[in-house]
DNA sequence: CTGGGGAGGGGGCCC
DNA sequence: GGGGCCCCCTCCCCA
């Protein structure tokens, strides 16, 4: 949804028009969520609209409750908890709330401030451990590694898939964002990862209710903090702040003494990243066997949700999944799309186009892959057997849902055909698999399924009083949350202290897929034995 | 409960 | 490297 107001000129040479002559289209604005970040920081300068100040030993900071939220998993719990009680307190979205954060340092919230409305982190190295220490206070993980990485700490113990995935999530510090400075291009990028990371982070809401306050109280900064500020001030002229060449260029001399230092929102992988080890594995079993050649194209991996993206130019494909951006349009029914070619097929609906007939019969399919399924029908193949009670499906996700339906419980009275040769052989490897009951699922000690893919934040269904449901999604790591003192919204259910259960160190799912069906052919060759005997 | 269509999303190939 | 096109998988919905 783009601001006419707002926006700058459209990429008209982006605009997805339908063949229709006075049909809607889409035009997409690229720099909107930019720019929609850099009019939160200038109504936040200005004072305009903050429904929240935090106080950190005197020092005073208005800011926006939804901006905090979208940054901060302290305060996306601490708002979540509280907007999911209704009538508790009357501050919610009634006024200006004051948090009081005393355990963080003054300098250190301010830069955290400015790094949540400009996506660029700006502080002494001297403060670095302050920073760090808010960051983890307040659920910032992004900075809180990135200031791991300048101070050369080592994590905890088990976190060495976390280490991992900072190193392909690729923050950039110190030298490598040159790399950044280098190519406008990919800088864009980022800055839209970074754009969509914050819109897909915030909650759909409306806007907080206007509470102007008192001008906002500059904080003490450190010297030198207003000589490394982008020139013109902050978001000055309507630029994007933290990511215009300037702000860059303004920290090209960085060394480890005492020097402020700029570090880059989480980001995209740097080319210099990009070499570092293997690829990661498919998230299916079947394709890195035989399947299609896997290219050796450069992943990159998804600031939101962490996923790992194959494929050059895929990545803003993906985000658009994050952002719920739709720029491509239906001229016939308006229906709009994320993906161009997903409109092009949609076409075929208006057209009557159905480009895939069926050589055995007049059916014809929109797409190739219903061809298939349809095909199946007239070969009578049904590849997809229950291994519970061998019921057989022309589907595959017939099969799943059979599973899933009524949670087949049926006594297993007649092994699966082992190498049958039938259609979709190599399918079923991963289908056998998917059908692996629960209890041999639990047995075998699966990673839990992941749950990033449609909807990133899970509803608060019968948790905490303060949900901590999204922390799992957000990253393998949950931060400490320290006993706050949060005046004006009253955190229900108890302190906050309970804010800092870790419930959820997930790691990664890890080769589940290949050991799921070493299992299965364990079974089955120990089936075959008893058999045999 | 099942078959089928439509849509969303990821990956491979190619330009 | 970005984007178009295609294939594939999965999920949802409807009859």
């Amino acid at each position: 949804m783009g601001l006419w107001g707002m926006g700058r000129q459209p990429q008209t040479t982006q605009v997805a028009m339908s063949p229709g002559e006075d049909g809607l289209i889409g035009i997409p604005f690229p720099e909107h969520s930019s720019e929609l970040l850099s009019c939160l920081n200038e109504q936040r300068r200005a004072g305009l609209l903050c429904d929240l100040t935090l106080t950190s030993r005197g020092a005073r900071y208005s800011t926006h409750r939804s901006v905090m939220a979208a940054v901060s998993l302290y305060f996306r719990n601490l708002f979540g908890a509280e907007e999911g009680e209704p009538g508790d307190v009357g501050s919610v979205g009634s006024g200006c709330s004051v948090c009081q954060l005393d355990c963080v340092a003054p300098d250190a919230l301010d830069a955290l401030l400015e790094f949540a409305y400009t996506a660029t982190l700006t502080i002494r190295s001297s403060g670095m451990r302050d920073v760090l220490k808010a960051a983890q206070l307040l659920g910032i993980q992004c900075v809180a590694d990135a200031c791991r990485d300048i101070l050369g700490e080592t994590k905890g113990e088990g976190d060495e898939e976390e280490e991992e995935e900072e190193q392909e999530r690729g923050i950039v510090v110190g030298e490598r964002t040159e790399d950044i400075v280098q190519s406008s291009r990919r800088k864009r990028d980022k800055q839209h990862i970074l754009k969509s990371r914050l819109s897909h982070l915030q909650p759909r809401r409306d806007s907080p209710s206007s509470s102007p306050t008192a001008e906002l109280p500059r904080a003490p900064t450190s010297p030198g903090y207003d000589e490394y500020s982008p020139p013109g001030g902050q978001n000055g002229g309507g630029q994007h702040a933290g990511w215009e060449p300037g702000v860059i260029n303004g920290s090209k001399h960085w060394t480890p003494g005492d020097t402020p230092l700029l570090v880059q929102a989480e980001t995209g992988l740097s080319e210099e990243e990009d070499k570092m080890g293997p690829p990661p594995l498919p998230e299916r079993g079947g394709v890195a066997g035989g399947g299609r050649k896997r290219k050796s194209q450069t992943p990159q991996q998804c600031p939101v949700c962490q996923k790992i993206i194959h494929g050059a130019g895929k990545l803003p494909r993906h985000m658009r999944t994050h952002t719920g951006e739709k720029p491509f349009q239906c001229s016939a029914c308006g229906v709009r799309f994320t993906r161009n070619d997903k409109l092009k097929i949609h076409m075929r609906k208006h057209t009557g186009e159905r480009p895939y007939p069926c050589p055995h019969c007049p059916a014809r399919f929109l797409h190739s892959y219903d061809l298939k399924n349809h095909l199946s029908l007239h070969s009578g193949a049904r590849p997809f057997e229950c291994p519970l009670c061998h019921k057989a499906f022309v589907r595959e996700d017939h099969l799943q849902r059979h599973r899933k339906g009524h949670s087949c419980l049926e006594v297993r009275t007649r092994r699966p055909r082992r190498g049958a040769g039938s259609v979709g052989e190599a399918v079923m490897a991963s289908s056998l698999l998917d059908s692996i009951p629960l209890s041999h699922a639990s047995a075998f000690s699966r990673s839990p399924p992941p749950t990033l893919g449609r909807s990133p934040f899970l509803p608060d269904v019968d948790g905490p009083p303060i949900p901590l449901h999204a922390m799992p999604l957000l990253g393998p790591r949950g931060p400490p949350y320290p006993a706050l003192l949060f005046r004006g919204v009253e955190v229900p259910g108890g302190p906050i202290e309970e804010l800092g259960a870790p419930n959820a160190t997930h790691g990664p799912p890890g080769p589940q897929v290949s050991w799921g069906e070493e299992e299965e052919e364990d079974n089955e060759e120990e089936e075959d034995e008893d058999e045999e005997e």
